[in-house]
DNA sequence: TCCGCTAGGTTGTATATACAGGTTAGACTA
DNA sequence: TAGTCTAACCTGTATATACAACCTAGCGGA
């Protein structure tokens, strides 16, 4: 069985993506230039300028005509997993994001815990249970546990200050989502962290995120249906003919 | 002010694009190939191989090596759009698709209707309104608005045969979409007609949905919360690690 | 008739080369 | 000192060329 070899240029892009998955590169260090690629790499700077321009247009890196190729931050990258940070989401609206965290501890994964992270049951993993608030409006419980060894020191970070989301991002990025969107009747504890009415429905994202090949994350976010919702916009690249005018219009559809 | 002239190889994609929203090139139909653009466009062969390997990418076009380049069909768009079509999706399930229709006739757009669609109030507008089931138990609700001159046909047709969603992609590729997902406490219309017990939330997605430049179809889309979910996988291009059965896991998760 | 081979068209990749235009640091000048 | 200019580097695009792999129609032989 003979292997067949990978494009040179895929080959490239592996390479980067692999430095930026382990950390080796951090969001906005330089990622070498095409002419040190080809001196590097023993390839043609054509060859480096596709690996670095589908790069881009995959959201890992950003390039400036004259200054270099960068590593993206999480902003730029969110528009490849399109999976949103709620404290920026809320800084977005011009509103003020705070939380609170309820819980922050080791816990033992059972169940549908071990099984979506791939992990034994009873391995340890870290459990996160926060309120996030949008102008002191109850807004999100997220319900987070995260892979202990992607993340060894998750009991010592102060989510109030810097969210789950964007604390994992900043280790390594997230390379991979799948989420499902249901619409739930909250139990009474969702319900009174959120300030519910009784027959309010609450809007739960369950959301896994891979990371180098293994999921390292998995969280439930309960919302209230009555103060959220779930905005998304699909289009091919480099089209994008309804302003954001236009979304903000279908906003207020809202009554 | 001088018009910065856009590069060759993305007049050569707007140009193919636009042959594509036309009508002029439809699904499955041969796109020329790098050699035909070389000799009518006068560009070189990498540049040709540029834009269809760009849209490519994009979804528009697919390529096999040695036969030619060919116009995607709705499935393949869809994996830019991530519009699903619900017929589509149950048939992926391996169950059986139904659909009947409780209304189909000419309206004169208000309010809400008006302004999502971008036309003045009182223009004819296309009502449809139709019921979805998967064997045989309701799923979904489609409430749907259509821009008249976009769809003239459009009361002609027979959608228990073929839904509006593969009708209207069928007329012309839909290349934006805006959607809004809610939990919602369904109305007694939409409870009866779905048979959802009284607590039940409904998840309400709104799409609207544009071709070539101006929003054509505006849609409200109500699912019973208990048998309904919405799931989503996101992963730059070219890199999928986890497998269709660990999304079936997830899915599994649910009680 | 039927099978197998081949010629020609197609995509996929890779290289060498060229020029345009953005950016910046540092040398040079007034 | 302050401002200007330039050299060096960067990305972005475009072309000509080359070879590999894939696919198919059609020809030719058994």
């Amino acid at each position: 069985m003979s292997v067949r070899t990978k494009p040179r240029y895929q080959q490239l892009k592996d390479q980067i993506i692999q430095r930026i998955s382990t950390g080796d590169l951090r969001p906005n260090d330089r990622v070498p230039s095409e002419n040190e690629l080809v001196a590097a790499q023993n390839v043609s700077r054509m060859t480096a300028n596709r690996a670095l321009r589908e790069l881009t247009a995959e959201g890992y890196v950003k390039r400036i005509a004259g200054r270099g190729t960068f590593v993206s931050d999480f902003r730029s990258q969110s528009h490849v997993l399109e999976v949103q940070n709620i404290a920026d989401e809320i800084a977005d609206r011009g509103h003020v994001h705070s939380c609170k965290v309820l819980r922050q501890s080791r816990q033992r994964a059972r169940g549908e815990i071990a099984r979506a992270l791939h992990i034994a049951q009873g391995v340890e993993v870290f459990h996160l249970l926060l309120v996030h608030f949008e102008n002191d409006v109850p807004i999100q419980i997220e319900d987070r546990h995260v892979v202990a060894d992607f993340a060894p020191e998750c009991l010592e970070q102060d989510f109030e200050r810097e969210t789950p989301s964007a604390y994992l991002t900043s280790i390594s990025p997230l390379q991979e989502a799948e989420q499902v969107v249901r619409a739930q009747t909250p139990n009474a504890g969702v319900r009174e962290r959120l300030q519910m009415d009784a027959d309010e429905p609450s809007l739960v994202v369950i959301r896994r995120t891979w990371s180098n090949g293994r999921p390292v994350t998995f969280a439930r976010l309960h919302h209230p249906g009555s103060r959220y919702e779930l905005a998304g916009h699909y289009a091919p690249p480099g089209i994008h003919k309804s302003t954001s005018a236009d979304v903000v219009q279908l906003e207020a559809l809202k009554r």
